[in-house]
DNA sequence: AGGAAAAGTTGAACCAATTCTAAAATTGAG
DNA sequence: CTCAATTTTAGAATTGGTTCAACTTTTCCT
């Protein structure tokens, strides 16, 4: 284990991963020609193939890297959630929000959430269809979490309010990323509204 | 007025929406060459390009046509809803799901969102954006309605609670188009059993 | 009718992602 | 150290959406 190759390999997929982000980032994922990010990266055009089937994988690689932070960040809030339900929605969705834009921009975003529909038996597209699926798990864990605690009625149906709220949050997201001049507290704040008839709904 | 000029302008329109209709179903929107829509059409590639920006818009002009049925048939509902929140609901959304895929296919409708999110300032882009605020518009409407009727509370936030089951309804549609094997009536299901605790929560 | 201007049509050329190929370089085993 | 296997490389070929300059057609005016 861990010969020079898998270093190289490991190496060599950073790197790419790398200047990806960058070029993304400064000029867009059209913008940023593979030629482009081969140079940045020191590899040919025909490496960055073998090691990605296509151009939108690579933006996969980073979006993967963004959402499973989230996750994790996430797992602080379900193990102890603020004592109240509106509140510790919030404060979950919260994280999910503001830590969404760390590593992608809005336009990265965009392009993702496309590739994703677009091609949904692709590499990326069941990916990120796990993703958005782990995020619904956390969700609905939470509720279930707050059930436990008697924050929530247990005679609610926890996995369906669970995806309602992601579902909900997360079309909110869409429209926040294809706006570029919309702002975080303003999308919080439509969430938090949203939810509102849902936690008086569901808490005890 | 009614030249020939004009009369040619639409019989054009009409042939590269008729030829891309036919093949955007049969190939596939990536399959269906412009080339090919343009031979089709009886037209030149440069034609298609003087009438629609890009090939999205194509798709877009074909989506356009089938929401704007959607919404036509949604207005009866809105007029005199059944006399049982969650029937309204149902009812509506039955509608907009039932008539979904007369046009289109789920293919299309991936390619569609998909530009959608892509290309969000592009007229394809905006005019998605807006038909997704119009069908947002028609549920809200339907629980104003509710309400002056004395379905639904008159204290419960009626427009936050409008977007919250189109987000719902439409990510659930996203996921829905995006597995080729998922059927209507499972989706319905879904979202009833999603939108019972907003039914109870809102209900009088 | 005649002819100039406006509007529209055409297809060859361009661009960038992707695939393919053959040669060169690197690594690991014996 | 040497050879076979694996990987990388440069570059040519392919592909399909999009652009653009030259050509037609329609309109409109006298």
């Amino acid at each position: 284990m861990s010969g020079l190759r898998e270093r190289q390999k490991a190496d060599r997929h950073r790197r790419i991963i790398d200047a990806a982000t960058e070029l993304f980032r400064e000029a867009g994922y059209e913008g940023a020609k593979i030629e482009a990010i081969a140079a940045q990266a020191e590899v040919s055009i025909g490496t960055i193939y073998n090691y990605y089937q296509n151009k939108g994988d690579i933006l996969g690689a980073i979006v993967a890297m963004e959402v499973n932070e989230v996750l994790n960040a996430g797992q602080g809030v379900v193990g102890s959630p603020p004592a109240n339900v509106g509140d510790a929605l919030d404060t979950l969705i919260g994280i999910y929000i503001e830590h969404s834009l760390n590593y992608l921009s809005k336009e990265m975003w965009r392009q993702a959430m496309a590739i994703s529909t677009q091609l949904p038996d692709s590499a990326f597209g069941q990916a990120y269809t796990a993703l958005d699926r782990a995020l619904t798990e956390q969700i609905r864990a939470l509720i279930a979490r707050l059930q436990e605690i008697g924050l929530v009625r247990s005679d609610i149906d926890g996995p369906a309010v669970g995806e309602l709220i992601f579902n909900n949050m997360n079309m909110m997201f869409i429209e926040f990323v294809k706006r570029d001049e919309a702002k975080i507290p303003e999308l919080r704040a439509a969430i938090r509204r949203q939810n509102r008839v849902v936690v008086t709904a569901i808490g005890v």
